[in-house]
RNA sequence: GUGGCCGUAGCUCAGCCCGGUUAGAGCGCCAGGUUGUGGCCCUGGAGGUCGGGGGUUCAAGUCCCCUCGGUCACCCCA
C-alpha cells in the first residue's frame, strides 16, 4: 500500500464552504480598495533573499523564520514572509508615478511552530502607498482598514497607534531603552536579556511578568520625537479624530519589523481569547525604498491576517460563509438523457443547475436535490417525455404547488418562478 | 526552538487507568419500507493498517520507547 500523503506541518487545505468565505472576504477587501483609488498589485511569492533581509536583520522573521534555499544556479532565494518588501522592490524596479496606491491579497510563509491563528502558510490582505509624506494618507490608510472591519461586521477591533519617530529619533530612543534595560538587567527574564542584546525595543513587547516593571518604567518614544515627527503624528491623530475613528495611543507599541518609522499601528481583536490576537498592523517605512536601491521614497501600509480575521468573525458571530444555492436540480427517470441535456440547457441560460450522476431511484435523486439546496426540482419521467413536458416542483415549501409545463417553455417558466 | 495535552469509522467521540473472544455509539453516507416525489420516521448495509515504527508479553487499541501529526502556551507575529 502506498503512503497517504498529507499537508506539511502548519499548512492547510481550504475546502468548500470555507473557501467561499475566504474568497468573499478578499472580494470585499478588493472593493474597499478600489473605492479608495487603490489598484491591485501582484508580486512574486519568491524573491532574492536580500529583498526580505531588509525587513530587519535583527528580527525573528528574517533570522529564524524564513523559508530560504539555494536555487539551481546558486542564487539565494526565499518564500516571502510578508509582502511589503516585495511591493517596494516592485516600486523601485518599475518606478510608477507617485502616489502609487496598491492593494494585494496573497500567501506568505514563516517557519514557526503553528498554533491557533498562526500557520506556516498564511494569507494576508493589505495596502501600500508609496511616495506620499502627507500625514493625511496615514489617516486614509487606517480609515480603510477600519471601514473594512466594519463591513465584515466586526465591532470589537481596537486600533493601537504610536510614532517611532524618524530614523535618528528611533536610534536615540533605542539607545535610551537599551541603557535603561541594561541597568536593570538582573531583574529581567532570561529571554528578555537575550532579546536585549539583539533588539532592545522588542523587550518592550514582552508579556512576561518579571519584565513588567522594567518595561513600565522604560523611556517613552514621545520624548524623543523630532519636531517634524511629532507634528506629523499629531496631524495623523487629528485626522483620525476628524474621521471619527477611535484609537488608543500605545507608547510602547514597537512592532516586529525593523523598517517602521514614524506612524505605527496595530489592530487587536478583543473577541479572540487566543494569544494571537493581533489581526493586523502596519505603519510607515520611509527608508525602505532606499534600502532596496531606489530613490528616497516615503511609504506606508498595513497587512491584515486573513485567518485571524476569519477567526475573529467566528468569535463575533459575523460574516458567515455565503450560502451557495442552486436554482434547479434535474431529476431524470428516463435513463439520463434528460438530466444531461436539461442541465446543460439551464446553465446555458444562466441558471445554476445540477443533477445526480449515475441516476438512481427517484427517492435518491430527490434526496440529492434536497441536499443541493436547489429552489426547484425539474422532474422528467415517462409521462413528461410523452407529453413533451417537465414537472416543476418547488423544494422550499411542501411542494404542493408542483405543476407541469411544456418543455419548450421551461426556461421562461423557471425564470418567472424564481422571481 | 522549549513545554503541556491529544491522535480509535468521512465527522464528533466512548473503550486505554486494572492488557484477553468477531473494536462500539451518534451524526453522515448507501439501500429498502413508499416499483413517479425530498425534508420526518422505521429497518438494514457499507465503512476502521485503533497516526506510524520498535519493544515488553502466551496475548497490545490498552503498558514502555521513538517518531510523525494536531492542539494550546512560551518565543514571535498576521
Amino acid at each position: 500500500m502506498t503512503k497517504a500523503f498529507q499537508t506539511l506541518k502548519g499548512m492547510r487545505d481550504v475546502l468548500p464552504p470555507e473557501s467561499a468565505r475566504r474568497r468573499a472576504l478578499v472580494d470585499r477587501f478588493a472593493s474597499a480598495g478600489t473605492l479608495a483609488g487603490y489598484g491591485e498589485v501582484v508580486v512574486p511569492l519568491v524573491e532574492e533573499l536580500g529583498v526580505f533581509e531588509r525587513v530587519g536583520e535583527a528580527t525573528d522573521v528574517v533570522t529564524k523564520e524564513m523559508y530560504d534555499f539555494t536555487d539551481r544556479d546558486g542564487t539565494q532565494i526565499a518564500l516571502r514572509p510578508e509582502v511589503t518588501a516585495g511591493v517596494v522592490r516592485a516600486f523601485v524596479q518599475h518606478r510608477p508615478l507617485v502616489p502609487w496606491k496598491v492593494w494585494y491579497s496573497g500567501t506568505n510563509f514563516r517557519h514557526e511552530r503553528p498554533q491557533k491563528g498562526r500557520y506556516r502558510m498564511f494569507d494576508q490582505v493589505g495596502v501600500e502607498v508609496l511616495g506620499v509624506d502627507d500625514p493625511d494618507v496615514d489617516a486614509e490608510v487606517i480609515a480603510l482598514a477600519v471601514a473594512f472591519f466594519a463591513e465584515l461586521g466586526l465591532r470589537r477591533v481596537r486600533l493601537l497607534i504610536n510614532s517611532l519617530g524618524d530614523h535618528g529619533d528611533r536610534e536615540r530612543y533605542t539607545e535610551a531603552v537599551r541603557a535603561h534595560l541594561e541597568a536593570r538587567r538582573a531583574e529581567l527574564s532570561e529571554a528578555a536579556r537575550d532579546t536585549l542584546g539583539r533588539n532592545p525595543l522588542r523587550v518592550l513587547d514582552s508579556k512576561r511578568a518579571e519584565d513588567a516593571e522594567a518595561v513600565r518604567t522604560a523611556p517613552v518614544v514621545a520624548d524623543f520625537l523630532s519636531d517634524d515627527a511629532a507634528g506629523h503624528y499629531q496631524r495623523v491623530l487629528a485626522g483620525l479624530d476628524a474621521l471619527g475613528i477611535e484609537y488608543e495611543e500605545a507608547p510602547r507599541l514597537v512592532r516586529g519589523l525593523d523598517y517602521y518609522r514614524r506612524t505605527t499601528f496595530e489592530f487587536v481583536a478583543d473577541a479572540l481569547d487566543a494569544a494571537q490576537n493581533a489581526v493586523g498592523g502596519g505603519g510607515r517605512y520611509d527608508g525602505l525604498a532606499e534600502d532596496l536601491g531606489g530613490p528616497p521614497t516615503d511609504g506606508i501600509g498595513f497587512a491584515l491576517g486573513v485567518d485571524r480575521l476569519l477567526l475573529t468573525c467566528d468569535a463575533e458571530g459575523v460574516f458567515d460563509a455565503p450560502q451557495h444555492t442552486l436554482d434547479a436540480f434535474v431529476v431524470d427517470l428516463v435513463g439520463g438523457d434528460a438530466a444531461r441535456d436539461l442541465t446543460h440547457l439551464l446553465r446555458a441560460n444562466g441558471f445554476a443547475a445540477d443533477r445526480r450522476f449515475g441516476g438512481g431511484s427517484m427517492k435518491a435523486q430527490m434526496k440529492a436535490a434536497d441536499r443541493s439546496a436547489a429552489r426547484v426540482a425539474i422532474i422528467v419521467g415517462e409521462d413528461e417525455v410523452a407529453a413533451c413536458e417537465v414537472t416543476l416542483r418547488p423544494l422550499r415549501d411542501d411542494g404542493s404547488s408542483q405543476r407541469r409545463v411544456a418543455r419548450s417553455a421551461l426556461v421562461d417558466e423557471l425564470r418567472a418562478f424564481l422571481q
